[in-house]
DNA sequence: CTTAGCACTCAAAGGCGTTGAGTGCTAACG
DNA sequence: CGTTAGCACTCAACGCCTTTGAGTGCTAAG
C-alpha cells in the first residue's frame, strides 16, 4: 500500500496527540484538529490502513489507536517537526552550564542532573576517552610533618591530588628528589607501562623517600586506570514517576532498577558508530527491562580525545521533538564549553513554542 | 490506667508485627505468637486498653490495630529489642567503607549511597563544620604555556586544586613570587578577612603575575565559602517505592520531592543539640510533606571541628531496631575512619539476626 | 482474671448492568 | 472515485450491589 501524504499527516497528528495525552487517540479527535479537512469517517479509513501497514496499534477493538514502534520510527525519522527552544528554555540551560566544572566525573554527574532537569525525565550522561591518559608531571608538596600532597597533572589536563600521611618524617629535599625521579621515569607512561623493573629503578634512585614510592605509584596507577574508564552518571530517576505509564509502581520500579550505571554499561557500545542524535525506540535496544521505553541519546565530541553522550530515558510516547531539541542544544553548548574551557559560548535561542 | 508489663509486651508484639507486614494487626495474630500465653479475647481487652491510652489506633471499626505515633515513640524509647548486625552485614559495610575518600563533598555522597544500600531506604548524609576553614598554604604549579595549577591546602587537611588557563605566558619565577606573596599575606584568613586593601597589597607585590591575582583570589574565596557550608547528600530515593505504603504514586512522589537537599536543609538545625541517634516520628518534625514518615538520624563527631550525620527516611512503621543498629554501626565506623584516616578500624560484628 | 461464644461492623472483592468512546461497514452524495 | 453520514457493534471503565471474612466488643461461664 502507498504511504500517501495524507496518511503521513494523519500519522503525525496521531503521534503528536498521543505524545501529549498518553491516551489512545480516536478518529474524531484527529478530524477535529484545526487543519484537518476530512471527516472522522475518512480518518477512520486512513487509520485502518495505517494499522494494516503496521504503523498503528489498537489496544482493544473499541479503543483508539496508538503508534506502533514502526510508527514512532517513521515519526522520528521523517515526520517530526523540529522544536525550537524558547528564549526562556535557552536561558535556563545556559545559566546552568555557566557554572563551570573541572573534574570529569563530577561534571558528568552535574550534566546528568541538568539534562534531567531540562527534560523532566531520567537522564544519562557519559564521558568516554578514546585512549588512556598518562601523567604529564608529578608534584610533591610538603604539608606539615609526616604528610605531603601528591599532585598529578595528566595528559588530558585534568589535575588530581591526594593528601598522603605517613608515619615517618620526610625532608623537603627528599621530596624534591623523589619528584624529580618520578618525572624522569614515569611520565608519559600508560599504567601498564609501569613495570616492576621500572619501579625498582625508581626505588633505588629515590634515596630517603624510597618508602613513599609504593603508595605514590599505587595512587598513580589507580588514577590512570580510572581515567580510562568511561564515566557515566544517571540522574533524576524519580522523574519517571511523573509519566502516566509508570503509575504502576512495579513497572516503574523495574525500570528504575535498570537505570543505574551497571545496567546501562552497554549503551556506549550501542552508540559507538552513531553520531549526532539517536532515538532508540522500544525493542530496538538491548537492555531487557526497557521494553516499552525509549532512549534518546546525543553523542558529541569534546576534544582531548574524548567524546560525551547525553540522553534521556522515557516512555516510548515521549515528546521526541522537544527532547531531541533540548539534547542537541545541550550537546552543542557542552562542546563549545569544552572548546573554550572558561567561557562557554552559547548558541542563540529562538523564541517560539 | 497502668501500663502493665503485659500491656507492654502486647504493644511490642503489635509494633514488631506491623513493622514486618505493614498491615493492621488483629488480636488473633498476636495470640498465636509463640510466647504469647493468652487467648485472643484477653489480647483484645489489652488492645482496647492500649487504644484508650493512645498507643494504638484503629483505621476503622472492624480492622486490626496499628501503632499511633505515641505507640511508636514508646516502642523506640523502651520496648525495642536491639538488633545486632550479622557478620554478613558487618562485612559488607566494612568493605564499602574501606574504599577511602578524600574530598568531603564526594564522601558525603558516597556515604549516603552506602547507608541507603545498607538499609534499603532513602538515606541522608550530612557533614557540617563548626567553624570555617582557612588556607594553610598556596602552591602554584606551571602546567605548560598559559596555564597553571592552583593548589590550596586548607586548614582542615582538604586539598583543592584548579587548572587555570590564561591568555598570556607566565614565567615560572613569576609564579614562585606570587605564591610567596600569597602565602605571606592570605594564609590563615577566613574569606571575609580578605579585604580589598589586602588584595591591593598582594597585587602590588606580585609583579608580573599581578593579573593572576583576581582569578586566584576568587577561586580561593569560593572554596573557603564552600567549606563553610554544610555538605548534604540524599541517595536512594527510589527505594521508597519498595515500601507498601508508597504504592500510591502520588504519595510517593510528594515525599520524593521533599527528599532533596533544599527541602531538608532544616534537618541539621533540628538535630543541633541532639547527640547519638534520634528518631523523629511522624508529626514531630517540621518538613511538611513528611507527615506519615519517620526519620532516623545519627549524629557523630569526626574531628577537625566537623560533625557528621547519617539518617534514613522511611514509613513510620519501618524497622527501627534494624535501622538504628545499622546507622549506629555506620556512624561508629565513620568516626573511627576519620580518627585514623587511612586505616578504618571496624568494630567487631556479632552474628545473629 | 481468663476465655469461649456470639452478634455486629465494615473494607475489600466480586458480580452485573450501564455508559460512551470508538470502530468497521455500507450506502448515498458530489 | 473519493468522501461522508449513518448505524450496528464492541468493550473497557464506571458505578452499584452483594457477599465475604477478618476483626471487634460484650457477656457469661470457667
Amino acid at each position: 500500500m502507498e504511504l500517501t501524504e495524507r496518511k503521513k499527516k494523519v500519522l503525525r497528528s496521531i503521534v503528536d496527540l498521543y505524545i501529549r495525552t498518553a491516551e489512545p487517540v480516536g478518529s474524531k479527535a484527529i478530524a477535529e484538529m484545526p487543519d484537518m479537512k476530512y471527516s472522522s469517517a475518512t480518518i477512520r479509513n486512513e487509520m485502518a490502513d495505517l494499522t494494516a501497514m503496521g504503523y498503528l496499534e489498537q489496544p482493544h477493538t473499541s479503543a483508539g489507536r496508538i503508534p506502533s514502534p514502526a510508527g514512532y520510527r517513521l515519526y522520528v525519522d521523517e515526520l517530526m517537526l523540529d522544536y525550537r527552544l524558547s528564549m526562556d528554555e535557552t536561558q535556563k540551560i545556559s545559566d546552568a552550564i555557566e557554572s563551570k566544572m573541572q573534574q570529569v566525573d563530577r561534571m558528568v554527574e552535574k550534566v546528568a542532573k541538568l539534562v534531567s532537569q531540562a527534560t523532566d525525565l531520567p537522564a544519562i550522561s557519559v564521558a568516554s576517552r578514546h585512549g588512556g591518559a598518562t601523567v604529564k608531571r608529578f608534584e610533591l608538596i610538603l604539608a606539615g610533618s609526616g604528610s605531603f600532597i601528591l599532585v598529578l597533572m595528566l595528559s588530558n589536563d585534568e589535575v588530581v591530588n591526594k593528601l598522603i600521611k605517613l608515619p615517618l618524617d620526610i625532608a623537603e629535599a627528599d621530596l624534591k628528589l623523589l619528584a624529580a625521579v618520578l618525572n624522569a621515569t614515569l611520565t608519559e607512561l600508560p599504567p601498564e607501562g609501569i613495570t616492576p623493573e621500572l619501579l625498582d629503578r625508581v626505588m633505588r634512585s629515590a634515596g630517603a623517600a624510597a618508602s613513599l614510592v609504593p603508595v605514590v605509584v599505587d595512587f598513580t596507577c589507580d588514577t590512570l586506570r580510572k581515567q580510562e574508564r568511561t564515566n557515566m552518571a544517571v540522574a533524576g530517576q524519580m522523574r519517571l514517576l511523573t509519566q502516566p505509564e509508570y503509575r504502576d509502581i512495579d513497572k516503574a520500579q523495574r525500570i528504575m532498577t535498570s537505570l543505574d550505571e551497571e545496567s546501562l554499561s552497554n549503551l556506549p557500545a550501542i552508540m559507538q558508530n552513531a553520531n549526532g542524535t539517536q532515538v532508540l525506540v522500544g525493542p530496538e535496544h538491548v537492555a531487557q527491562e526497557l521494553k516499552d521505553t525509549s532512549v534518546v541519546m546525543t553523542k558529541f565530541d569534546i576534544g582531548d580525545g574524548m567524546h560525551g553522550m547525553i540522553g534521556v530515558v522515557g516512555p516510548t510516547r515521549m515528546d521526541y521533538a522537544k527532547v531531541t531539541a533540548r539534547l542537541s542544544y545541550f550537546a552543542e553548548s557542552l562542546s563549545k564549553m569544552f572548546a573554550k574551557p572558561d567561557k562557554p559560548q552559547l548558541p542563540e535561542g529562538d523564541k517560539e513554542n
